[in-house]
DNA sequence: TGCCGCACTGTGAACGTTCACAGAGAATTC
DNA sequence: GAATTCTCTGTGAACGTTCACAGTGCGGCA
């Protein structure tokens, strides 16, 4: 095909080539039923010879649809983007939209002026529907987007918002039930953890599911919290050994608090899993690589991803409603514990 | 609730509240300087009042523009995806563009249907530009972008196109150097390296200033080949072993190939640093939570991404060329080296 | 035979912008 | 005082689609 730089072919240019009309170019394109085989044929014959490919911009200014997801960080970014399990969902959600040939564009919404842009870019009826990640429940944005009654999905339950913004998501709480019953049956007696912020759902309900193994009162003590940063694993460590010196066990929040916890141990002289085992959570690829090997509980994330990005093209497609999903974790054994 | 389907407000609407014509919003909107104050301020208070946005699809198709930029991840996706320098892209790219209220589409081009969907939504003109993400020489997209005419920039070199396509990046030669001089200043005989994959500017280059520095003859038996993996990383590390046993420290050419090279030489009994010294390459987040924390050579990579985003906005913009941009590394002790 | 429905096609009118143009006053120049 | 510029404004015509509508043959059926 020459390299001609000339104007783009439109869909009158593709009618000329195969000696049909517009509109029924357009039925061809759009896989309308009544369009005779032959007409098909020269329009199919017609695209591929003129290089023609259709402007969105035109299309979605009547159809009102724009075959683009916005995909919303509500997080300071700093602290999601060193998440590991957010490129997992990222590239699953890429992946996945890419196959219904939606365009996925990357928002974030840290501060207000932030929030703001996404707000006007979704009034504005650029994107189809919204992909949350990471929303807390005081999240202005949330508020705002239900006024704008345009699909929402989460990855990962929204806190308090359960029954309006469908999600999918990893089970947090049997997970933790999972680790915290494998720390007991390894004859742990002294079990601590270290949480993720309670205003998450993976913060609240993995301490939830370790209560409900080992007795709210009895681990009334035996709590520090965190925020997911490996920072705060250390600082929550630290203080957990100060406040129980005899300790035998901790189960972690997230992989990356783990590692934090695990140097402070080296640094104080525990052996680990001799004196003190540590359980994590995400089952991320810093799980394989700390000293000892992680024992940690796999969230099924790239699932996750799928199941959400389903959900929200259901609603996009019309759909009144969709059930959350919740998915099964798995205990995955190493080193650690 | 009442489903209010309410018409989104338009031009006309600002133009009928505010007294004036479709033209002279249209101008106020867009900064014309031939717009009296009075008439602004009038189509100031009607855009309040009505809720008015811009639709960007019907102003695209008159302009020709449309606000929106692609990153194009030339990469099998996994791989760069595990890629902690990705997210840190990603984040200062999002937040560039932002600003200037250009939307980031996300696409990955790692096999044949990919790449045909990016250049489909590219020659649709769906896009102003191009962000490129650790392109391959041979990779076939640029090929094809070429022939597209639409502004591209690289981050990292594309080795082959450094005079083709623009780019910003870390100078991998002068920080490999600065790399090894340290380990000779700190007395190492024997030093070994592994390398990323010579195909990317970031393999290739660290590989060169490790020879300015040590002698290209002198090394040639100390080179080993890893892909970035920390799985690559160990398997180099082994065979360096196997093969130079007596190796007094490694340069390795990113940090979580050292990751996995460190926990190949703990394997063999060999103490970091006192029997062999680690450096590394990124500064990663991993970096610091490696036992022990990894000396390295830091890349400026917010401000490579930034300087990426500037270039490509200064083509949209209209410039002709730009001028490629190197950035300074620095060495980063901690306790491997 | 006449009528109706079926399969397919073409045409005009949106969709919501921006841009080029023309025109109206006011200000400036000669 | 007329001509000229300068500032500001409104209007019609694109941009490239899709959609609704109005055909046109053609075959089946009463």
């Amino acid at each position: 095909m020459p390299v001609t730089n000339k104007r783009r072919p439109t869909i009158h240019d593709v009618a000329r080539a195969s000696g049909v009309s517009r509109g029924t170019v357009s039925r061809a394109l759009n896989g309308d039923p009544y369009v005779s085989t032959a007409a098909l044929a020269a329009v199919r014959r017609a695209v591929a010879e003129t290089g023609y490919v259709v402007n969105r911009a035109a299309r979605s200014l009547v159809t009102q649809r724009t075959g683009t997801v916005v995909m919303v960080l509500s997080e300071p970014q700093e602290k999601l983007f060193e998440d590991p399990n957010f490129s997992v969902l990222l590239r699953v959600a890429t992946r996945r939209l890419a196959q219904r040939d939606v365009a996925l564009v990357m928002m974030v919404a840290g501060d207000d002026g932030d929030r703001e842009r996404v707000v006007r870019y979704l009034r504005g009826g650029h994107a189809d529907g919204v992909l949350l990640l990471s929303a807390h429940s005081g999240d202005p944005l949330l508020g705002e987007l239900e006024g704008l009654s345009i699909p929402a999905v989460a990855c990962g339950a929204v806190l308090g918002r359960e029954g309006v913004i469908p999600y999918a998501a990893a089970d947090d709480r049997e997970g933790a039930r999972q680790m915290a019953q494998y720390l007991v049956d390894q004859g742990r007696k002294k079990i601590a953890t270290i949480t993720g912020p309670l205003d998450t759902p993976g913060g609240l309900n993995r301490l939830e599911g370790f209560c409900d193994v080992l007795g709210r009162k009895a681990v009334k003590k035996l709590i520090a919290h965190g925020d997911y940063s490996r920072h705060s694993g250390e600082a929550a460590m630290r203080e957990l050994l100060d406040r129980v010196p005899d300790l035998d066990a901790v189960f972690v929040g997230s992989d990356l608090m783990a590692a934090g916890a695990l140097a402070v141990l080296r640094e104080r002289g525990r052996r680990v899993p001799e004196d003190v085992a540590v359980g994590g959570f995400d089952d991320s690829a810093i799980a394989g690589s700390t000293h000892p090997k992680l024992t940690t509980v796999r969230q099924p994330l790239e699932q996750v991803a799928t199941e959400t990005v389903r959900l929200l093209l259901e609603l996009i497609d019309g759909a009144d409603t969709v059930e959350n999903v919740v998915l099964a974790t798995e205990l995955v054994p190493r080193d650690s514990a």
